[in-house]
DNA sequence: CATTTATCTTAAGAATGTCTTAAGAATTAT
DNA sequence: ATAATTCTTAAGACATTCTTAAGATAAATG
């Protein structure tokens, strides 16, 4: 899971970067509008923080940008501003939550979560594909209720094949979504080779082929039929 | 015994929070609706305590949510407004007590008492997981009928597991429960390992194995196969 | 059909995370 | 004040996962 964080005190931005990323997220920042709109141009997140107080800038006009851009990501606002007035705007422009200042990282983290159920699974606790049922809470994996045991990356490749099911996703949105925003430099993606190779083969072992076809010089697909 | 107090006033919240706590319950808070809400969506609750009048939102309306949402959990009103009318709602739409404030913290335990006596007829508050088995009240534990000695530390620790099962807890998470709000800044949780690998050892002795699994990068699943 | 390019497979070393142990510090009980 | 218990620190052992690299296989191109 991908997350944007767009704060400007370096020391907030840090703490919050570190404890989202012990919590097992991909987590890149950005210190102001600009630099985040940047990355909104470049790259798909599956959440953004947005601190709407940052001192160049209506912190409102960028929720409206990221909402219109951003089709898949969540957003939550955070502000400083306990106004009800502020909270009803940012909501209004279709922020999916709010947070005031200060809050607590683990309420944040629930918040995060909260909000990627509702979007990413329609708020249910599993995602059940034929036979093979994940849930997200356990990070549990089975195929016929039998236990897959997954690595943190092969998990991340899966849930971003499910979260992109009959849909081609290139190896620079799985490299980017896996690895952030220093995949760029990087000249070739070929452990995704290895790890997709992992997943494929664990599957597999549990009577599950087929779901992840290659397309040649393209990318991959996780079909499923309904 | 799993409590959750939804109360806006920040002193109140603390006082009875605390005072729940040393009476052996496992109590977690929310501030308003909302958060209340995804905490419900979250987790199980033996018994709700809600405060009606918040400023946001109507008090009576979030009863009948949780009415219909927790069937399990249940349900105190708590509330200022000391007329009939509103005792009578509360009551209609499922409540199953009315305290009015203010109240003495003695009286409200006694309720608490009294509506979880009523609802698990035996009256017993143990959290029985297969052959271990914690009574709160007492601080004890017990596997197989057997008494087990555990410190301070990792009673804190079976319970958070206990409240937690079948969801994987992050050392974050842990650290937090544990030792507090300021553990986020904490460079490393190494100690874990260390209660964690007392707490396992203690329950092995008495011959209860694998029931805090390890998740490889990630953190721990206390697993109970219902 | 030969060549190029992309993907797959395998295995080993690097990096990271977890477990265990023991000893000193802090706390609590006697 | 002393003893007992519990908590924290630190260090090394151990385990898992990630990345790297190189050779094998398969697909597209002319």
């Amino acid at each position: 899971m991908k997350i944007l964080l767009i704060e400007d005190e370096p020391e907030l931005r840090k703490s919050i970067k570190q404890y989202l990323y012990q919590e097992g997220y991909l987590v890149e920042s950005a210190e102001d509008f600009v630099k985040a709109s940047d990355k909104c141009a470049d790259y798909e997140y599956d959440c953004i923080l947005v601190d709407i107080t940052l001192p160049k800038g209506n912190g409102l006009d960028i929720v409206k940008k990221l909402k219109q851009n951003q089709s898949k990501a969540g957003i939550i606002i955070i502000s400083a501003k306990n106004s009800s007035d502020d909270k009803i705007a940012g909501l209004d422009l279709g922020a999916d939550d709010y947070l005031a200042k200060p809050f607590n990282l683990a309420e944040l983290n629930s918040r995060i979560k909260a909000l990627l159920r509702r979007r990413n699974f329609d708020g249910n606790k599993s995602i059940i594909i034929n036979e093979i049922t994940i849930i997200p809470e356990e990070r549990s994996v089975t195929v016929n209720q039998e236990p897959v045991n997954l690595t943190a990356k092969e998990y991340d490749l899966l849930l971003f094949f499910v979260s992109n099911k009959n849909r081609v996703v290139s190896k620079n949105s799985i490299a980017e979504h896996l690895w952030g925003d220093d995949s760029d430099q990087m000249d070739n993606h070929d452990f995704i080779y290895v790890h997709l190779r992992n997943l494929r083969k664990k599957l597999m072992d549990k009577g599950c082929t087929d779901y992840v076809k290659t397309i040649y010089g393209i990318g991959y697909n996780f079909k499923v039929n309904p």
